[in-house]
DNA sequence: GTCTATATTCTGATAGAC
DNA sequence: GTCTATCAGAATATAGAC
């Protein structure tokens, strides 16, 4: 989509965005502010349990169901594969917070592995990007992340604290 | 990179491509199958060794290495994110076929549950999307992939085969 | 604030001579 | 097979009138 796309389907003429923004890229850091504030306003926090493994199921069903649902956003926000463009320090911050509280919910299940988070992303977007590639508008891979997550949390519990009673651990 | 580009870096003039590609997007199917090929012809088939651990590290590692170092054809290949292009479907049996072997590689694990292989895709993805996109360069994500691997593994036999005695499983 | 008009550069692709 | 010449259109961006 080119700026004479955005400025036709918003009923003006291609110079006038340039009263608003400076430059394209301009148009893609708002774009990702919004989109920020799109993923971080939907976050299911108020929905969590402080059942380990319901509340690390819900947090990555809502990412991937977010990135299935705006592909385009998944795109911008998660995969920099936009050739120029890369987000102002103030727009990336308010993505690094929210990965941040990620970070804390899973201290909050007891997994304190400083890899977690890692391993963590890694899996949420593995399941979002295939679910993107190879089966748009299905839920191949959507059907996958109960089980995705019970394998990271079995793992997180059993290698970190291996001495701690198994919590919430249910099979199937 | 456009047509002009790739006949300048050749030496060409950009019509002279149209001798030997009838459009960009041939070009784009012919770099597909090359980049499959060059993928496929680097498997580290020879080198796995019976022990199901070890052989799966093999391949994800070499998945997400290959994916680390050549970025753009991981794009090309595994992310379908260039915009009107999708390979013909001789070039994609090509990677079709190479995920197949990896299948069977998984049941050769002894790992036979039927979402094993989109488990096993989407965990490589995400190492590699992951590494590629947050630590290009770097080996943040790569030096995962052995845990990444167990937790699998782990889990895999555990709730396929629940009765089957571990096989090969070393902690850390 | 929004417009018309236009600059400049790049794009993929074609015609036709050699 | 490769070239020169060129097309038709799209891209981002600027100047200046209303």
């Amino acid at each position: 989509m080119s700026l004479r796309d955005i400025a036709r389907k918003i009923g003006m003429q291609p110079p006038s965005l340039y009263s608003y923004f400076d430059s394209k890229n301009a148009i893609y850091d708002a774009m990702y502010v919004q989109g920020c504030r799109q993923f971080v306003d939907g976050e299911p926090w108020d929905e969590l349990t402080g059942e380990p493994l319901h509340d690390l199921r819900r947090l990555v069903e809502y990412f991937v169901r977010f990135c299935a649902a705006h592909p385009a956003r998944y795109q911008l926000l998660f995969q920099r594969t936009i050739p120029g463009f890369e987000p102002s320090p103030e727009s990336f911050a308010i993505s690094q917070a929210s990965l941040e509280r990620v970070g804390h919910q899973l201290n909050r299940c007891g997994i304190t592995d400083r890899r977690a988070i890692d391993l963590f992303s890694a899996l949420g977007t593995g399941l979002a990007d295939q679910q993107i590639s190879n089966d748009p508008g299905g839920d191949r891979w959507i059907r996958l992340i109960d089980g995705a997550v019970e394998m990271f949390f079995d793992y997180m519990t059993k290698t970190t604290t291996p001495e701690t009673p198994a919590r919430g651990r249910r099979r199937r």
